[in-house]
DNA sequence: GTCTATAACGAGATAGAC
DNA sequence: GTCTATCTCGTTATAGAC
């Protein structure tokens, strides 16, 4: 008799239910934000893009605050992820750096713009909870960068003056400006170029 | 007996009319686009500043994407003046690049993003001629900077690898990211570090 | 050229039935 | 949880007096 949590042989499809709506909601908030900006979108274009009411919405989350908040986290902890499974399969700084570049360029492949990076330009307009978890997507981006940035100097795979923490900083603006200036041309190749000219100069001696 | 158009000792400023009320619509416009982007202010807004009804601003510019190409236009105007100017005052291509960063450190003292920039980011949701004058408004910086770039490699000031025209594109998007990026934390040395190092880049042998 | 007044619509949000 | 119905407000835009 299975206890409670038990992990089960049947994956959550079959409850064809595919998601919760909840995680509908936010997938599709999330690319609204990425492509149209946090003061792009209504409530009425979520709801019409999965055929429900604003009022269900509304359900799920009373104010659209709450809304870019909860995209914010989602977002957030994916990428996070991503970051610790780049840690878990690669050691050499440089290949890290790369795949890190790969996940902005896979972002951009979607035509959309990088949801911190988006919500920074809105930054004025946009709740003052949204504006820190915004801060702090950019802080917890830059630490992992820096602690690349030494391990890399220290075994001599990268080369560069200044701080690792100045230099993290550098690498995030330059692929989030690569991002902006890209998408209007449609232009991938844009990006990537812009990305593999800034990671050439952090080459090792 | 003065003829027509002829020029007096007597300022514009004599007029008793400092500015134009057009001209003062379209600096707020270019204010609340740069500080708020294109969604985030309105007709009231701006009407409010200047203490008139809205129904006035729509005697000027009958809707608001004619507004918006409006305050491209103007903004366009003036930087690439400024840039004219710099050819005009400076024939070092390093010192030109400093002073071409030094524009956008300008703008981000102002607490605004790069208009351009900002209308990047809301890209898809703005309208078309809107668009293209972005688009119009990147192409020129980077052929600008290209022939700066060009000048410099030719004299031997400035030292890179590949084209000009790719390297002027890393230098708009270095630097657009760097404003994104310094503006939520109202940092402005945070922009002057990484265009620093970014031009540093660029040093000649 | 600026105003008052208003139209027409979309936004975020709530009440209450099912 | 989702719906219908509605509220309130802000938005762009227009008509017409002054």
């Amino acid at each position: 008799m299975p206890r409670m949590k038990e992990k089960t042989a049947i994956p959550p499809e079959a409850d064809f239910e595919v998601q919760p709506t909840r995680a509908r909601i936010l997938e599709v908030g999330e690319r609204l934000v990425q492509v149209r900006g946090f003061n792009g979108f209504s409530y009425a274009d979520v709801a019409g893009e999965l055929s429900m009411t604003k009022a269900s919405l509304h359900y799920h989350f009373p104010t659209k605050a709450d809304l870019g908040e909860a995209i914010i986290a989602r977002y957030a902890g994916r990428f996070f992820e991503a970051l610790a499974a780049i840690d878990g399969e690669l050691t050499h700084a440089p290949a890290k750096l790369s795949a890190y570049a790969e996940l902005y360029a896979d972002v951009l492949r979607d035509e959309r713009m990088c949801l911190c990076g988006m919500l920074a330009a809105e930054y004025d307009t946009i709740p003052s909870r949204m504006r820190d978890a915004v801060v702090g997507f950019l802080d917890d981006n830059e630490s992992w960068l820096a602690a690349v940035l030494e391990h890399g100097r220290h075994d001599g795979s990268l080369s560069f003056a200044g701080t690792s923490s100045v230099t993290a900083r550098s690498i995030v603006s330059g692929l989030e400006g690569a991002m902006l200036v890209a998408r209007p041309y449609g232009a991938v190749e844009r990006f990537e170029t812009a990305a593999k000219q800034l990671l050439a100069s952090l080459a090792g001696t």
